[in-house]
This record gives structure tokens, sequence and C-alpha cells, in this order.
DNA sequence: GCCTATTAAATGTCTGACATTTTGGCAAGC
DNA sequence: GCTTGCCAAAATGTCAGACATTTAATAGGC
């Protein structure tokens, strides 16, 4: 595989790493392709050894690529791929068209998270973690009017839901908020793509919002996981994954014995 | 600090970084303290400077340590460390003396998600899934009665919990499981220390483990809610993070307006 | 035809020198 | 006395070249 059509680059390794990453998220190389050795790649991209040893031994880590002395570099498959690593994460930011099929997975785990997640912050925050959410919510509210602070609001929902996993003050649960941004992102965005949100949908987002900041307010754990769940339900409206009369996710009816 | 007390090693830069890695996990350094110099890792164990770098290379990756030219390496705030990274699971692996403080965070983890991803298993759970959960304990009331057999009956019980986890029938949820694998394992091992189990803890935590999996088969989402937590809850006391008739975890009672 | 020794190619490793960044000290100047 | 500027030391970052090791292919001998 040639190395043609990649755009020339400027910093170092971490930078070559990003470029070679997003080519091979864009699906430039197929699993079990070689891939480029790396003198090719010095010469190419002008850069000395040591740089693009750098910037492989990353593609190794997150198991892109693997690697073996004398035979060379080749790609692995996707479901390799290590796809909760920081560094894909940060390499994803800005990809728009994400896979449905993995947008209704991420959702799932969402939907399942979240509540139990709103549970715990009611029960952990502090003053600070109260500041952040207001801040966010207030964001939400003001940028709410007008549609061309689209990506204003999108921040600002965004930071919300960071916010919530950040209150939960757990290690685990932070790093998952933190992993998961870049697809609540690219959630949010895609559920902000329906136009009938901008006529009704909007407000009633906001409202099951403030209902969640409110719960946690009161340090009411039943009262934040309900209200997150309503949340989560209205996105999942605005996604199109169910309608309002017909639920495609798993209610909570149970076949007890 | 100094080097005094580790262990000389054999083998490459992932040897050392393994070491290393532990070292810290263990706490052996505090957070904000100064990180050995590369020359004097390089004579206190006899490797390159190669070998040196890529080892720091990857305690970097991971966000154990913080690197700056000029003014040398620094261990970094224990929040900012990549738990879920594959790398430092697979550090984890066989780890006896983890940090107390990150045992209960991880715990706490497992305490807030395990009962919802038992839910999920119980609505999603197909026949393979079943065998899995039903070989898994079986082996796991093989193994209870010889105290010699202790290795195998930590086996079992993680194959048990990662059986639930891909029960899920979630991308996110299975990739937890996997990266989770190495601090269930240490966390398993951490409660079977303690002697009080193999008296009577043993059978009680059998039982409460055979509830979970009669719940998923049932196909009994709040029932095997409730028993995973039972099955925590046993873990906790053995862990001693709680105590029988003292709960430090927070409990379900809730103060609403 | 099969097994073996050789060779080529690719990644892995070592070494020494040099570059860059940070920090602190020291001294001149206001 | 305080600031400013410069220089030197220390630590990490980078480079270039040679060498080692692994892998795969290939030619040769039986």
């Amino acid at each position: 595989m040639s190395l043609d059509g990649l755009p020339h680059h400027r910093g170092g390794a971490e930078a070559l790493a990003r470029l070679l990453a997003r080519a091979l998220l864009a699906g430039r190389w197929q699993p079990g392709d070689a891939f480029p050795r790396e003198l090719d790649l010095c010469t190419h991209f002008a850069v000395s050894r040591n740089q693009v040893r750098n910037a492989l031994a990353s593609l190794t880590a997150t198991g892109l690529i693997e690697r073996t002395a004398g035979r060379g570099s080749r790609v692995r498959e996707v479901s390799e791929w290590h796809l909760l690593d920081p560094l894909i994460s940060d390499w994803m930011t800005g990809i728009e068209s994400l896979d449905p099929k993995l947008v209704r997975e991420i959702f799932a785990f969402r939907y399942s998270a979240e509540p139990v997640l709103a549970r715990l912050a009611a029960q952990a925050a502090e003053e600070a973690d109260l500041e952040r959410l207001e801040a966010a919510f207030h964001g939400m509210t003001r940028t709410a009017a007008s549609p061309e602070a689209r990506n204003q609001h999108v921040e600002y929902d965004v930071a919300f839901h960071d916010a919530i996993y950040r209150a939960s003050h757990n290690l685990v649960w932070r790093q998952m908020g933190h992993l998961l941004r870049p697809s609540i992102i690219a959630l949010i965005q895609g559920s902000q793509a329906q136009v009938h949100r901008f006529h009704d949908g909007l407000d009633d987002s906001l409202t099951r919002h403030g209902r969640v900041l409110e719960a946690i307010r009161r340090h009411a754990p039943d009262a934040a996981e309900r209200a997150a769940r309503e949340v989560l339900r209205r996105t999942a409206i605005d996604l199109g994954i169910v309608t309002d009369t017909h639920p495609v996710i798993a209610s909570a009816t149970e076949p007890e014995s």
C-alpha cells in the first residue's frame, strides 16, 4: 500500500501518529494489509526514524497495528482496536458520520448506566459539582432560543453530562465519562439534527435536564435516577431509536416467577 | 525517592515498565513526587537508556507519570491514571498489595454498575450465555470444598462475572468487562485472603452467586439486580470495606423533599 | 521431493553525541 | 532592594549510524 494522498504534517511524532491513525480509522488500509515500512515513512514524511518509531509505538499500543521483527507491520482486525483508549478517543474527535450500529450500542450503554450514575451523583455531589452543573444548565437555557448558537448549545449539553460523571466522585466512572465524551458529542449532535426538536422538543429536553439538576441538588437519589432516565428517553426519541408510543428499549416490566 | 528495595529484572522494556508500574500502583511514590531520572534507572537496573525510555513511554501513555524536558518526571494524580487502559489492566494481574484507596474506588464502581448489568443480562441472555454461567458456577461449587484448589476457584469466580458482562450483549459493557478483569481478579483474591471466609463465608458467597444465576435464567431483571447486589455485599464484607452491622457504602435510603 | 544452509529484509537494540527546555544562581542596573 | 538579564547546570528530547535478531524466501545437496 502506497502513501499517496496523505498530507504532509507539522510537529513531532504525536502529529504523525494522529495522521496515520485517522487514515486507519477512515479505512485507508484494510485489516490484514501490510503497513508501510519504517524507512518508507521516513522518506515520505521527511522525518527521522525515531519519530516514525514513536508514532508506530502509539499505533501498536492502541491495537491498530501489529508489528513483528522481520515481517513488518500489519493492520489488525477492527475488533482488536482499543476503542475506549483515550488516544483513539482523541484521534476520533471531529469525525462526523458514526456507524449507526455503534450509535445504538453506545446509547444502550448510556441508557443503562447513566441513571445509576445520576443516583451516585445525588449522593456524592459537593458544592463545586453543583456549580459546574448549574453553569452548564444555565448555558443550555441561554443558547436554546437561537438556532445559530447550536454548537455552543451542544458544548453546554456535553458539559452537563460530563459534570454528572465527575460528580459521582468515583475514579472509574470519571474515566468512563472521559472516554465516552466523543461518542456523547456525536449522539447529541445526531439528536439535534432532527428538525422537530427545534419546535417543541428542545423545551422538553431542557425541563428534563432541569429535573436532574434539581434532584442532584436536593441529594435525592431516587428522583435523580428517574429524571436521568427521562432525559435519555427524550434523546432516544430525537435519535429515532424509539418513538413515543413504541419503546424498543426493554422496559422495567418483569415476569417474576 | 530512591530505588532501594526494587528487585532486579529480566527481559526487555516491557518487564521494566511492568515492574515500575506495579511499584506505582502499590503506592511506592505519592502523586507529585519526583520520579527517578533516566540515568539512575539505567545504572540501577543495568539496562540501556533505550529500554528505560521505552518503559517510561508506557508509563506516560497510561497517565501514571508526567515528563517534561528539563524538569524531570513526576507522579501524576491518581485521578489522571488511565485505569481502564489494557496496559494497566495487565500490570494489575497478580498484584497482591493494591493501594487500598484504589480497591475502594474500583469496588464502588462495581457496586453501582454490576446490579444494573445483571438486569441487562437477565433481559438479553441467550442459551450460550446461560451455559457459560452454569459452567462457571458449577466449577465454583466443585472447587469450594478443598482449600488447595483456591486458584481454580478464583478463576471460576472471575469467569462467572465475565459471563455476566458478556451476557449483556452490549459492546461497551463487554469492553468494560475485559478491562476490569484483572481488577476483579485482584478483588476476589483479596477477599479470599480473609480467613473467616473459609469457614462460613464461602457457602454464603456460593448461594448468593446461585441466586444471580437463577434470576438470569428466569429472565427476571429485578431479581437479578437484587441478587447481584447481595453478591457484592458479601464481597464487601470479605474485603473489610464494610462490616455486617455498619455499612459504609451509601444505602438506598433517600431524603425526598 | 524434502530438508538444510544461506541470504535478504524488516524490525529491535545499543551507543554516543547533540538539541531543547527548565531551573536556579549570579551579577549588573534601575 | 528589587527587578532584569544572562549564563550554566541538569534533565529530557532527538538524531544518526552501526549492529543484533527475527522472519521469510530461496538455492543447494541428498
